[in-house]
DNA sequence: GTGAAAGCGCTAACAC
DNA sequence: GTGTTAGCGCTTTCAC
């Protein structure tokens, strides 16, 4: 089977203590000791056992993405995908696998609880997290957990730029000569949803132009039913933006089905850039929303236990395609 | 912390073994001692440590995903998406990560080598399996490696029931008074597309209508290429299924590209069911792909190591929507 | 600077 | 049936 730390001393004429501090890098060691591990290691083809390390350093052999919702179903969902994927490929590098955990939104503390007391756990990434989640975060997870969207003094926050990503779109559609630009916001209780509400609102007031929030989900279902509120209290909307390409999809489907034409009668805009963003037809205006990125920089620091600054940010570009 | 099994042994007062076997659940113990470790583990609120197992048993402690493919631009895919996530929260109820792998269609032989030789790969889970991978399985990786695909004596197979869904499609087109059928096939390489051939062959064949095969590789643009050259072969064609959505979609933006209405003079139906297929216009008939279920099927096998058939089929439902 | 020794928490022979 | 014993591969004091 593969070498173990024995073999690298034995091979190197030194002892397991000698060849355990050569390969964690750290620790004294003489220069011509260093050189024989490296050298026995490289010849050995040895890597070390995440096991067997895990167990003396307690550090845990899996990094866990957890996700909350009101259900389970918020697991099955494109987004979540791309999370796992990047955290997976991320984990990858560090020798550890990934898992994907439901986080209750009414009860998280037991599963926090139960995910900190485990000690197979190396860390923690939370998506869509709350300001409850964040109160309810064991002190055990403190340096190891990492949160998609807002975070807290304990938790760093990785997100996209939604704010400013809203301000360039609502920008682009006031270019385009529209006047009256609705937006359809994500869920109420996603605290990272109301930055590009403030965004909307500082952009749209500042224009003198009139205010017309209508909320979903992020789901195509409800950007059916935004359609049809913000043309049955606004006839002359002439732009809508939806906080997600599913939703942006949804508002074409149901503005279509009263007999508005799209871009046309109404500009319709997206989030996200999804696949068929650029399949659907007329193709759709969005913006691009880094989802492996911000994934991989939170795994990362989860990962590592690199200091990392309280939020980071990044940058969200816009795709002008033809709905908008 | 978390209470060891030397909590519980000695709370119950065994030894530390036969709090183990009880735990364990196999190995002989008096129905006495057995209540005794149980209860003690209850109220303590004890959990093995996977860690410490995985390292005594040399069992490993993370599940591979590995996709096969020409390129590693196959891992960035929603279907394999899919397959990672069902992947991802089964094992996280056995305390297993995952991690992903491209197994390169050309030479999967020492990807299957190493990943046999590592210590902690606790199971294999390959998806678009070929008939030399499964060759190519080294003998240590037996009893836990599954296929999302085809299988052999050695590798189990999980896969769609894509025959039947085959068959109730061509017969649903049948009965819509459709005559002339094309199918647009998946990747040649891929064994498990031949299964919908056969199907597509003898449904056409029995109904005494004329054979239409056009090889696609499941994107959107081999359909749209698909569609171009079912339309110079056979102008007359009537109905065409494509075996993956994306191909679905392709094929109806070039039918329209060339002044072809569906469904009125064309239907179109796809396979999988992926989201958008509610939401394109004309909303797309296709049949339902349990990919989560199958994915789900396949980790548990591998993790539990529990007696599985050689193959198991999961069945796929026809969602008749607009398109046909 | 180096090596011997002591475990991390658990399972699996092997005696009793 | 049960307990004792010996590790799995690694890190980490602690003498030297």
């Amino acid at each position: 089977m593969s070498p173990t730390l024995d073999d690298v001393a034995r091979a190197a004429g030194v002892s397991r203590s000698t060849a355990s501090r050569v390969l964690a890098g750290y620790g004294p060691a003489s220069p011509a000791a260093r050189e024989r591990v490296r050298a026995a290691a490289d010849q050995l083809g040895y890597a070390p056992d995440t096991v067997a390390r895990a167990l003396v350093t307690g550090a845990g052999y899996r990094l866990v993405v957890a996700i909350a919702g009101a259900t389970p179903g918020v697991l099955d969902d494109p987004y979540v995908d791309r999370v796992l994927r990047s955290a997976a490929a991320t984990g990858a590098q560090h020798g550890v696998g990934v898992s994907l955990e439901w986080l209750p939104l009414d009860a998280p503390a037991p599963v926090l609880r139960r995910l900190a007391a485990d000690r197979g756990v190396r860390g923690l990434v939370v998506a869509n997290t709350t300001a409850a989640i964040l109160d309810a975060m064991p002190r055990a997870l403190a340096g190891r957990v990492a949160s998609i969207g807002v975070g807290s003094r304990a938790v760093p926050s990785f997100d996209v730029d939604n704010g400013g990503a809203t301000t360039a779109m609502i920008h682009h559609l006031h270019a385009a000569g529209r006047r009256r630009v609705a937006m359809v916001t994500g869920p109420r209780w996603m605290p990272c949803t109301q930055r590009p509400i403030d965004a909307y609102r500082a952009a749209v007031r500042e224009a003198g132009l009139p205010l017309r929030l209508v909320p979903g989900d992020f789901s195509a279902a409800s950007g059916r039913a935004a359609a049809h509120e913000i043309l049955t209290r606004w006839p002359d909307t002439d732009a809508v933006f939806a906080t997600s390409d599913a939703m942006a999809l949804g508002v074409i489907a149901a503005l279509r089905s009263r007999g508005a034409e799209v871009p046309g009668d109404v500009a319709v805009a997206g989030f996200d850039d999804i696949p068929f963003a650029a399949l659907s037809l007329p193709a759709l205006t969005t913006a691009t929303h880094p989802v492996e990125l911000i994934a991989a920089g939170a795994a990362t620091a989860v990962l590592t236990g690199a200091k990392v600054p309280l939020a980071t940010a990044y940058p969200s570009h816009l795709v002008a395609r033809e709905t908008a």
